[in-house]
DNA sequence: TTGTAGGCGTTATCAT
DNA sequence: ATGATAACGCCTACAA
């Protein structure tokens, strides 16, 4: 194992000092033609790498954003890694990550772990069951910028980038309603998630544009884990007025819930059309796939996300913005049809 | 904004040594209870956080480790990372990332900041295009140890984490011809992958064990553009004997492939029985899916790719092992049938 | 144009 | 049980 070189080691063998190194490493005017070929020359040959742990640990700056999600083999969740990720190296930052997969303490670890680090800016996911925000406080207070992404804790004066899931629900129910469907089923997640009860308001919403009145039988709801899709669904199919369409809480769920209609001799989207929010990008190919998906667009959430944290940490820099104003994007969910796709 | 506390800080509050502080902090056993107790007490009242930057830089080592993917949102590869970062903060490890998008320049560039960072390692999934080795050479001298995961560059000495392709290969042609395939098509990937060549030469193994005939016309390939995923599948479709049977580069390959079958009025697994590589976890619940997938299990893979690292790592530390050992680990890949899967 | 010196926060090694 | 000091690698005012 060789020795790895640092600028001293430069500076000792063309006898000159370390500051110059530096200062001609970087291109500085100051430093003769000469002297900076010479120490070009010789950086070279020794492989010199400059010690970013050094650099960091000097100029208070990591370069690098922390990137919080529950889950990364969710499909949702990696493909708005990806165009973080993407964004930001573009950007000449580095991507830490953490999953917290749906647990409060790791992820309260992983976050102190990046404040710890003095990573830049993080965008994160909160899990289902995070309740005590007061680690986002200490982030404030450590002057590390953090944007929510998609679930978006109950605080004020944050920043988010997020889906009105309003709109694509609205959408799903007018296209039911327009083929014909009354006893449209919903199978929701458990209620104390923001995101369950958007849906239902959204449901409840669009039925009432119709002055179809809410028949409580025809909303069930999950904790989203497999049996609870099954349960939820044998309650909708033991129903003396079965729903002749059900709208899913997400593609999991819809996954599930059609496996049992298979199990029952029933076919999808023609005993009972289906539409799912959207997890899985492979299902607008599918032949048997939901009828349609409610998109959500992570990618692109993730993206703008990225977005609002990169001004954040210009803004940062400058300590001009007296006045903190709070980027709180909404993207608007939008049903998308499966038929005929692509091909 | 305030200003961030240090250990130095603490020391001047208490009028102590910063060593004093320090060793407080960690429970050193020759600091006192008392000054031990008043030093927690301060760093408390402060909310004073140890600046890793610094640690980093002065013990030279990053608790971290780097993963460089081709494409995060890419469920074959999203699963792997999901793994790993799993395996790592178990180990109490960060993990930084980088996607190459099949970019060798960007991959390069990730490869070359992750040396800079002085991570401890790294696990990578080489892009399609890479042929250039040399930044690997690099970090052998750096001394960061490198695992390769699933796509292994053409070098000797080297530790990875694989998958075995023609057992699956072999497992999903004895179940065609036992259904009484003969005519069995293969739609590869560009033939200059390594990943291509494997499953060529497994497609030809398995016809051989059945003495069937090698029909070069049954073979087709495709970059893995959607556009060429439809030229291979059309000219499998235009040959006078049609391929009863189609065995897939992988699930997006079969997925357009389907997609033109139904176009042609043809039902999948019916008409043509379809088989590809696994990358998509939701196939297995669908109906309309190929008949079976060929699985690689990434995740195991990518936790196995983790364990070989922090063996390395640990091994690093230790300065002992003389001989170097290359943990070359590949596991079988395994055909799994999608008939009456988790319901 | 180049050298000198000090410091970023922490910890290891002395000494007391 | 605690203090003093130096060092990690790099950068930057300031001096020359």
């Amino acid at each position: 194992m060789e020795k790895i070189p640092t600028i001293k080691e430069i500076a000792k063998r063309l006898k000159v000092n370390a500051s110059t190194v530096s200062r001609a490493l970087h291109g500085h005017p100051s430093i003769g033609l000469v002297t900076t070929m010479r120490v070009n020359k010789v950086a070279n040959e020794l492989n010199y790498e400059r010690n970013q742990t050094a650099i960091f640990f000097k100029q208070r700056k990591t370069f690098t954003i922390g990137v919080v999600l529950p889950d990364f083999s969710d499909a949702f969740f990696s493909s708005a890694l990806s165009g973080i990720e993407d964004y930001a190296s573009k950007k000449n930052y580095n991507v830490f990550v953490g999953q917290s997969l749906e647990n409060p303490d790791k992820e309260k670890s992983i976050l102190d772990t990046m404040k710890n680090h003095r990573l830049d800016g993080i965008i994160i996911s909160i899990s289902k069951n995070t309740t005590d925000y007061e680690v986002f406080n200490q982030l404030k207070k450590y002057n590390i910028p953090v944007v929510f992404f998609d679930r978006i804790p109950d605080m004020e004066d944050i920043h988010y980038s997020a889906c009105n899931l309003q709109s694509g629900m609205l959408q799903a129910v007018d296209c039911l309603v327009e083929k014909g469907h009354r006893n449209i089923g919903l199978i929701n997640g458990p209620l104390h998630l923001g995101a369950s009860k958007e849906r239902l308001a959204a449901y409840n919403k669009g039925l009432n544009n119709y002055s179809i009145a809410i028949n409580t039988q025809l909303i069930v709801s999950s904790d989203l884990s497999a049996d609870q899709n099954y349960r939820a669904m044998r309650q909708l199919l033991s129903l003396k007025e079965r729903p002749t369409a059900v709208i899913a809480f997400n593609d999991y769920v819809a996954r599930d819930a059609m496996s049992l209609m298979k199990k029952n001799d029933l076919v999808v989207n023609r005993d009972i059309s289906f539409i799912s929010f959207a997890n899985s990008p492979i299902w607008s190919f599918m032949d048997n796939s939901p009828m349609a998906s409610i998109e959500q667009f992570p990618q692109k959430q993730g993206v703008k996300a990225a977005e609002i944290l990169f001004e954040l940490i210009a803004g940062r820099n400058e300590e001009t913005s007296s006045a903190p104003a709070f980027n709180q994007v909404i993207f608007d969910s939008s049903m998308v049809s499966h038929h005929g796709k692509r091909i």
